[in-house]
DNA sequence: AATGAATGAGATTTCATTCAT
DNA sequence: AATGAATGAAATCTCATTCAT
């Protein structure tokens, strides 16, 4: 049921997916998803999070992985790249609803964008990469392996993405070398 | 008109955005809009375009700019940002819709990826960097430019980007130079 | 503009038909078509008014033609089918519109209806037919001439009306000759 | 609600009367229509073909009926008179739409034009009636039976149809007799 | 006189949600 | 618990008509 709500969502937007599409791809009837969901807004409430909940589970037990920089890096990257390959369409719909839900994350769970942040700020402080705006540095991490799952959608990057792990984590050690101011 | 628009779509999104709340803001009737655009999906589309056009321009001219793929990749970045800067509810805007539009363009107009697919290509002939996975290497410089405003729409990179615009092309180039595969 | 406006009343229908695709066919604005006639309602009671009187002219002038009801008889078809020949969309547009507007026809103008029953009256009392339900036959009459015209529409009935004309006549007679009741 | 649509289609017309009508006349809400047809073009075909299904069942049936031609056209006619007699808007309703909906008909079911046009090349090859112009003679006998309808929906003709079957049905033997060419 | 953009009312249709069964 | 018909609000779009230019 959830499964049949998030591919629809993907596929048509989530205004573009009624509730009679869900339930029929379901193949329930419409009142029995609302025993489960209060509400259509709660579906995709509960989807969200359930997602994001596993990409920040994800950075957060790469982030105890190994010492250095580039083991933790290498970590996030492998991880979410086979959350990614094994549920492509959990991401997409993440991306999809990100605009709406991220203001009602910050308070309760843990952020991977912090997680990130807080990597890169160890590195800097156990001397590992110079000194630099890591807000910024954070954002262009984020964008490079964000960017490859969405270029792998639009069918830009071919194939399974978890082999580029460490090509992805070497450039990505190779930004944070750079300083970015 | 068309701002009204653009601005209510960027915020409620597109299928949140009512004609009705469009007309009000634009002070004008909802009949109105329909002189100047046959549907609320053809209003869209030439918002997209607009402002779609308008980034493939940009990187066209940047193409041109200088012998090196550093003049280039700056012009390409420091006019992207200088255009973002300016109007950044044009490209949330086009963020937002890619996902629907993006197949409707290929054919007609230059697609600013394969510019920069293009850029990459001609240094790598020049060999002012190695040989590489082009794609990948697209998508990578992509995803920090792009992120960065994404970054700088959700607060967590304050002020104007321009000011980046060195910096970005300096970890641009050292992502090309570590040669992604 | 008169013609276009019938045109595309008998294409589209009253309702399907709007002002805007009136104007552009009679290549003209909107707004001008007001100054001719002050509504769409008024337009349409225009054209049926214009070809109901013509229809009422036939007739009534057909019914000053010879003495026998069969020269009477023939006047009018012959005259109806060379009108409908000429202009069958005439027919077709007071058709279509009869349903609404027959009503406002009675009080002014001479009726067809009312002239077919006032020859079978006058062949009656001269004894050229029997006594019958004049009303009756005069419907039977009318329904013989104006569904042949209908049958030439829906391309039942191939080619010009007219050569059928004296057929017509003699079967109308014949009708009249059963004295139905 | 079949029948609030119905009647108001016969009483408004088809764009004359809206789903707001209709659903207000038929004492449900407007989404509730669309539960049971998809769209009102659906509405309005669902009801053109029970009745145009209906009206063709009864000539199939009439044209079994008897020997001569004269029992068969009586029984079509004291059918069609009876149906008529039981539900005059059903047939006035028939009339509003066959403008549009006609060419929808002729693949799949028999067409009651085609019985009749059947049952007088019978007649003709039993040598019942002599030789004629079939596609015209049916003009005639549908004109008179149809046109008879009419009159009594514009009060021309008052009380019920079916006293008139046996005189119509004299009389379209008269016109088949005359031999219309 | 003509233009055509704008108006305002209304039409069809969709849909999240409820509720009697 | 489940069903699915019904609701009611809202969305998109159309159109006859008006009016400043």
């Amino acid at each position: 049921m959830e499964r049949a709500a998030l591919e629809l969502f993907v596929e048509c937007g989530i205004d573009g997916a009624s509730i009679r599409q869900i339930a029929e791809r379901a193949e329930v009837t419409e009142g029995a998803l609302y025993r489960h969901h209060a509400s259509k807004d709660d579906l995709v409430r509960y989807l969200f999070f359930q997602y994001f909940q596993g990409y920040a589970d994800l950075m957060k037990a790469a982030d105890q992985k190994g010492r250095a920089i580039e083991d933790k890096l290498f970590a996030m990257i492998d991880g979410f790249y086979a959350a990614y390959d094994e549920d492509p369409k959990g991401f997409q719909f993440v991306l999809l609803v990100q605009h709406e839900l991220l203001d009602a994350v910050r308070q309760d769970m843990a952020n991977p964008v912090d997680v990130i942040t807080s990597v890169i700020d160890g590195a800097i402080k156990r001397g590992e990469i110079p000194e630099q705006n890591v807000a910024l540095s954070t954002q262009l991490l984020l964008g490079m392996v964000m960017q490859s799952a969405v270029g792998n959608r639009y069918g830009r990057l071919k194939g399974k993405l978890r082999p580029y792990a460490r090509t992805i984590t070497n450039t990505c050690f190779a930004v944070l070398k750079t300083a970015p101011q």
